[in-house]
DNA sequence: ACAGTTTCCCGTAAATGC
DNA sequence: TGCATTTACGGGAAACTG
């Protein structure tokens, strides 16, 4: 007869955080016959979960109020309880929970409702829970909680499945896809396109990726480290998620942001291109991160492709990343710094594409000069000895000026591991 | 026959903020004929402190421990209060704590210590408490509650004044001069040399800083705004001892930041150096910032100086002050961008001074291009037309690719506001 | 409306537990 | 010892409260 709602963290519902308050509501569904006392609601956390196994909270504040009149609706009874707070309950004795088996963002855990009314001498009682919960103590856990929120619901229809991650079942890829491009168009406000989904596909299944539906395992999903890397598929993917939102939101939602493409396809799409076609693309080895790639030529006819060392969100919050584009320069034999990102891929120029991104800062503190930071690196000229485009008689840049690159890179090397994320489509 | 030590927030005793641990000790001075039994000591806060006028507080946590020989001592009874936390009491009735009279930095509280024992049959009550405890809610009033700390130590010997702040003495400025400095060399490693102090002077005294030994009131020390500027003295002066703590240690330690010396005295010191000579100092105008200042000559002999907008604690975390330093670049006319630091005032060659400082940052993540923030300010040529030294047939900077200067400054204009600190000494 | 003050809580670092 | 998890709290921002 009640249908709770849930509690939030921000945007993400169904993950509590223990110490920071949380929001629910329930609705009585029934209209009652005699509404001349007061219908008291109690909530309880984790009621009836037997002790053991894994962690149990309970609500610090206040869990009981009295259900009123909904204004706005047809005049059911509701409440809303607000200032919730969830503790750890902690046991004398040794049973100490999640005993090792399940992760704490795997324990579910529930919000249980319950109210006791006498109609006409009958007593009724009322009790309903909330879906499984995830609770966690550090925002860090939030994408591993938020791993299970998406698992449980993609896969089961249970209302209250707490043993689920006991044995959770495989997804298939396509709709495991369908929710990875949700998340995407949830929380940054575009979704992912098919090429982007296929190179996901491939990154997390390797060469079944062909299969017609491959079945993801939980565990390769979110508990799994990639293969030589440190971090599973959702936290690297989850890392990309929170970059976009914090620094790249404008940039993701015109599309200018190919991201998910491997190196290969990368070289087989600029290979082509005009000398200054550049393209944007999330790094595959560090989590959080975002770099260009552009493809030059060589007087020999050569082509050369170039990647920056991917922007962070430490960096993107000294300079936005449109910015970087704007203002990103190379300077080669600490000569004349020239800026080689002129098309974004296909072909567009840069400023038509990133022109209305741009932050004109002009800070006017009156009796000082404006400073900005501009995004530089620095490369010896190749082997293949590129002259110098101008050979200025005194060179403006003081030699040593700048710590000097130990090695330069002309083309863009794929790391050694064993990875399955490697091939092309 | 107690001594109590005190507590702490980082590095500031006599500080306590709500809801964060702290940790006190008290030590029993006079050895007990007999210790067979427990002497239990209590901690109380803000007791016998009349209802009213100001807030009052209560220790959250467990207030009572059982004394301990101190084993690395000469056995005498002590116990360390740790873990123990600040709550606000709350009034029910419109008794509502610090009307209107102090800021909350100015009550002051007190932690009282009693112990109850008996020997031979002789009931003894001990009973001490602390110096005055400044308590506040949040960092952000820590340079308040310091400034009062510092106050009251330094103008009363009283051990529980707790009206200090309902009519705060004035102080000479030869003793407040010497406790400004005293906070430069315990928190920064390096104290302020007679010409800092006498600039300081000024900005806090104007004219009367003549005088042999002006007072300072503690309004115009620390909670009056200077003239013009919508913070006080000591706020600005705080916040420069921030910044020095978290950028630029090493550089106030090597005694490179001039820091505290006023526009005009700035320019009768470089106008007579090389071109190119430079001195950092802390802006006036901001809280928090430091700025260089460099001397340049017109070739019509005319001397020109130029002070870059001030770094503050955000642009240093993106980049360190002396790597700021050495890369800083000045791009005239969009042509050749050029370092115009070359000596640190009176003529240390940038380098030599600054050459131990910088961050080589080789970061040397493989496949990727190193890439690091330059700092750059862009001007237009002056009125006075300055040629281009270096007019290349195809100019590497595309036109447009910053936003230009909306004007170009020559001379280093005061601020029009009428404070006293722009006098020269 | 507003300024002084407190609360809230993310995100990093440190502490803790296993 | 190392990893998983929790605690601590600075710091920015929102909420509070006269």
């Amino acid at each position: 007869e009640k249908q709770p709602c849930m509690p939030t963290h921000p945007q993400k519902p169904l993950i509590i955080k223990t110490g920071v308050q949380f929001t629910t509501k329930v609705r009585l569904l029934v209209k009652l016959p005699e509404v001349d006392y007061q219908l008291k609601v109690k909530t309880t956390f984790d009621k009836d979960l037997p002790p053991g196994r894994v962690r149990q909270f309970f609500i610090l504040t206040n869990n009981t109020k009295v259900m009123d009149i909904e204004d706005y609706s047809n005049g059911c009874l509701s409440v809303e309880f607000r200032h919730l707070q969830l503790k750890e309950k902690k046991y004398i004795n040794g049973t100490k929970g999640n005993e090792g088996l399940l992760s704490v963002t795997e324990e579910l855990h529930s919000l249980s409702f319950e109210a006791c009314f006498t109609v006409q001498g009958l007593t009724i009682d009322l009790e309903t829970c909330s879906l499984p919960l995830v609770v966690i103590s550090n925002v860090s856990q939030l994408p591993g909680g938020w791993a299970s929120v998406m698992w449980y619901n993609l896969l089961t229809d249970e209302p209250r499945n707490l043993a689920f991650f006991g044995n959770p079942p495989r997804a298939g890829w396509t709709q495991l896809s369908e929710v990875l491009s949700w998340q995407f168009s949830t929380f940054a406000g575009r979704g992912l396109n098919k090429e982007q989904l296929a190179m996901l596909g491939e990154k997390l299944l390797g060469q079944h990726a062909s299969c017609s539906d491959y079945q993801v395992s939980w565990s390769k999903f979110a508990k799994e480290n990639i293969p030589g890397k440190p971090f599973s598929f959702w936290m690297w993917l989850d890392s990309i998620l929170e970059l976009i939102k914090k620094h790249l939101l404008p940039v993701w939602n015109e599309n200018y942001i190919m991201g998910f493409v491997s190196k290969e396809m990368e070289r087989v799409l600029l290979k082509a291109r005009e000398p200054g076609t550049f393209l944007l693309r999330f790094s595959e080895s560090h989590l959080g991160g975002i770099t260009f790639t552009w493809v030059e030529h060589g007087e020999n006819g050569d082509v050369k492709f170039n990647s920056v060392e991917p922007y962070t969100k430490n960096r993107l919050s000294a300079l936005p990343f449109a910015d970087i584009i704007r203002d990103y320069k190379v300077i080669t034999d600490g000569v004349v710094p020239e800026n080689p990102l002129k098309f974004l891929y296909p072909d567009i120029p840069k400023d038509e594409a990133f022109g209305r991104l741009y932050n004109s800062q002009p800070s006017k503190v009156h009796p000082y000069i404006p400073s900005t930071l501009i995004p530089i690196s620095e490369m010896r000229s190749s082997a293949s000895s590129t002259p110098r485009s101008c050979p200025s008689p005194e060179p403006p840049m003081t030699p040593g000026e700048f710590d000097m690159l130990s090695e330069n890179l002309c083309f863009d090397i794929d790391t050694v591991s064993s990875n399955h994320n490697e091939k092309q489509t």
